[in-house]
Formats: structure tokens, C-alpha cells, sequence
DNA sequence: TTATTATTACGAATAAAATCGTAGGTTGTA
DNA sequence: TACAACCTACGATTTTATTCGTAATAATAA
């Protein structure tokens, strides 16, 4: 099996692509621990089962070279990102990923002076590769 | 019935929902109309269920004074924007906003030196209310 | 009036996502 | 060996989202 992953995740998808983004390589049984610790109550055979369909898609691989299989994110954490931003943007702001920007800026909390000096950096990054 | 929305629009929902910020308040048979023009191949009494369970959780707010209700979006657009990126910074960007920002300017296609300067402004804009 | 058409309400079918229980096998240990 | 703990596989259930068909009624046209 295992497809390349075109479509984004699902939110319990995403939960667990969290932990194996933050943790790295990891058996189902500490992935479904560090589940728990963000006050979830999902069951073992729960997590499992996921990741299993989550291998079938593509979206993790893993290694079976031992009995305990140990699961890995397919993509950087990134990738992702930019899939559901994408998706943010064409279904909520018209294929603006300015518009996304603006709103976003608008948000409570408000970033502070060294994050509003971070992101004009980088504007002015994007506008030499202009 | 008609209950506070405070969870995000599904796929559907928020499709219908971007019909309504578009076009203002309409009947149902103009609603599925124009879902049909984004290439979707909705039944009418689709249409007609989806808008009756949304007015059930407070998504839209209808008239019925005459025979064919009229219904209208209950939030600003800007409102469930402000909820979906809430929604997306938690989940994807461990609750920074900032990171998210970073994220889409990166996206392609590159926003133009207009757009950047638009950015620049709210970013002094923000800096002053600071 | 009668027939056609439009509209709501709503049950029910279908689809997708998430959860769980259990069978069957491996490993570790008394 | 025998028992307990652990692991995968996977069917089945539950929950949520989406879709559709039909009945009841109102409006409209012939």
C-alpha cells in the first residue's frame, strides 16, 4: 500500500502527526501515552488503528523490522502546514493568502514588537526574491 | 432552537455559508444555484437540510415570513475567519499565530510588492496600538 | 376547479471518521 | 513449561457529516 498523501489530514490525523513531528520515531504505544497528556481518552487499539490507516494513506511509514513497529511522520511538519493553509485559503479567503495574512495579524493575541519585526524581515526577504 | 455557533463550519456548511457572504440573504433554490456554479452537484432538498440543520446550531438566521424562507448567514465573515485560524493556530502552529503568518507568506504563488507593502502598513498599524 | 409546480419537514440511506473489542501470536518470566 | 504482558490485525460499532426520497401543503396556471 502506502499512497502518496494529496489530501490533508484529519483532525485525529493531525493529533498524532503532532506527536510524531514533536517526539520523532515513535512505537503506538508512546504515541498513544503522549495522546493522554494532551487530555485526550483515546484507547490503544484506537491510536492503532489510525496510525494503520494512516499508513494505508501514506501519511506515516513505519518500521517493522521489530515486533513493535515503530511510526514516523511521512512528511516534514511543513508540508503539511502549507496543504492546510492552502486549504484555508481557497475555501475562506477567495485564493488570498494575503487576505489570510491580514486576518490573521488581526488575531487576539497580538504578536509583539520582535514578532512584527521578524515577519518584516521576512517581507523584505520576499520582495528582494521578487 | 437556534443555539450559539461555537464551533467551526464543516465543508459543506462553509460552502453554503460563502454563497450567503457573497450574495446576502436568499431563498434555498438560490443558494443550491449557485453551489451548482462552483461545480458542485447538490440535490436541492440537500441544500434545503443542510441550511435547516445550520439554523439548528445557530450558523444562519432565516426568515419566514413567506412561503420560501429566506436565510442569511448569523456571523460576519470575519468571524469565522477569526475561528478558523483560531482553530488552525492551535492545532498546527502550537498556538502561535506568528508561525502561522511565517507559513503562508511563504506559500505560493508569492504575493506582489503591492500586497507586501499592504502587509507592511498593518504591521506599523499594529505596532502603534501596541 | 383541477392539475402542475414549488416549498418545507423529516425520516432514512450513505459515507466518512473515530472508537473499541477480540482473536491470534510473540516475548518475557516465574 | 505455563502464565502474564504485550503486540498486530481486523471486524464491528458508534458517531458525525452528507445526501436523497417522499409526504404534506401552498401557490400558480390552465
Amino acid at each position: 500500500m502506502t499512497r502518496k498523501p494529496s489530501s490533508k489530514p484529519t483532525e485525529a490525523e493531525l493529533a498524532i502527526l503532532n506527536v510524531l513531528w514533536q517526539s520523532g520515531p515513535k512505537p503506538v504505544r508512546d504515541v498513544n501515552e503522549q495522546l493522554q497528556a494532551g487530555n485526550q481518552t483515546t484507547g490503544y487499539t484506537t491510536t492503532l488503528k489510525l496510525l494503520q490507516l494512516m499508513h494505508g494513506k501514506g501519511l506515516v511509514i513505519r518500521d517493522e523490522s521489530e515486533r513493535a513497529h515503530i511510526y514516523a511522520a511521512a512528511m516534514p511538519k511543513s508540508q503539511v502546514e502549507h496543504l492546510m493553509l492552502g486549504d484555508l485559503v481557497s475555501r475562506l479567503f477567495g485564493g488570498s493568502s494575503q487576505r489570510l495574512v491580514m486576518q490573521a495579524l488581526g488575531q487576539t493575541p497580538p504578536v509583539s514588537r520582535v514578532e512584527l519585526d521578524e515577519i518584516r524581515a521576512m517581507l523584505n526577504q520576499m520582495e528582494q526574491d521578487l
